[in-house]
DNA sequence: TTATTATAACTAATGATATTAGTTATAACA
DNA sequence: TGTTATAACTAATATCATTAGTTATAATAA
């Protein structure tokens, strides 16, 4: 009494398919007539995947925040301090670059409050958490910094994204010369 | 040889009225047939007044632009140095709390690269080249540090609307804390 | 080996949407 | 009073998500 009939699609293929048509095409172009024919079934029996549109960007966000904590876990590994904010902090845009339109999907999900989707993103606060713990900061000022770690990393690659820097001005310099900046003033 | 037939609308109370559709049930709901049906006309006739559902979320994208700049400039009369850029700030976050769907608004233009929208964008990067000219930063890195104060702020109202600060720790105070440390890294 | 069963595909149909083409009615002006 | 520009309209189409119900296959049980 198991499965497996014909294409024999799984939940894993069906989002690594959807990031790359996000990738190519933007979040806009991610519909079940696309998807669908990329993986060469028929839209209805994407339902056996997942509950609907609302339900693969659902899928699609908790992978892309999976998939970006994975990249920022790996950039911490052999660094602290400073340096290991920075080495993040590069790895953060450099992914929103590389995958445009899965970084977008994590905008997508239904409802961001889902409790999925929270504990997807709660990872990647804790690995920030972690990496700032060896600035000393005391109390609840560690969390505002959080806030503000975040907020920087997703402005600066959001607004890149929107084309909101226009200025022909290095884009990786500013964003070391601003994390530093805050580094320096949240530790002062 | 002059218009004005039945109802008489204008793109102006259009788009307020989409404005207003976008606050209460979001952006998603920003569609030509519910537009169509709150300002009791046809889908159709809308295309008199821009050119289909992309051309609407371009002039709703300037129309939020232009609203938050108003609110921004409103903020930053009599103040100035730090106090303006807090003031700046808590404009900012406040106008994408009671306007949660104009913000949205922002961020659904078809094509962010569109000429009218960086015009429009460019007024309130200019608004804050000018706060920050009290700060005597040199060359480049007043530019630089523009980046980081726009990041900080769209980084924030968006994380903050998304339901990502989900610690019972109070927004306003993160805030502050954040611009704060920027501010003082920059300058220092 | 054969029968059962769970399931992932399918077809067909529906409703909502944006959009285009072509029409009508109204208000300003000559 | 007649002309004309234009903002509304109706009708029709294509695309999409979605639901209901069906079919076929592959793993297990007999």
């Amino acid at each position: 009494m198991s499965p497996r009939p014909k294409v024999g699609l799984d939940l894993a293929t069906i989002l690594e398919t959807a990031g790359e048509l996000a990738d190519q095409y933007g979040m806009q172009e991610v519909t079940l007539a696309n998807l669908a024919k990329k993986l060469m079934i028929r839209p209805p029996s994407l339902y056996n995947h997942f509950d609907g549109l609302p339900g693969l960007r659902k899928q699609l966000a908790i992978y892309a925040i999976e998939r970006i904590n994975e990249e920022l876990a790996n950039a911490a590994i052999g660094v602290s301090g400073t340096e290991a904010v920075i080495a993040i902090s590069k790895a953060y845009v450099n992914f929103a670059r590389k995958h445009p339109g899965i970084y977008e999907a994590t905008l997508f999900a239904p409802d961001p409050e889902d409790e999925d989707v929270q504990r997807a993103g709660a990872k990647i606060v804790n690995l920030t958490i972690r990496v700032l713990k060896a600035f000393n900061l005391e109390g609840d000022y560690s969390l505002h910094a959080v806030r503000g770690f975040r907020s920087i990393l997703h402005g600066f690659s959001s607004l890149e994204q929107r084309g909101g820097f226009k200025l022909s001005l290095d884009l990786d310099e500013s964003l070391e010369i601003v994390m530093r900046a805050f580094l320096k003033g949240i530790a002062a």
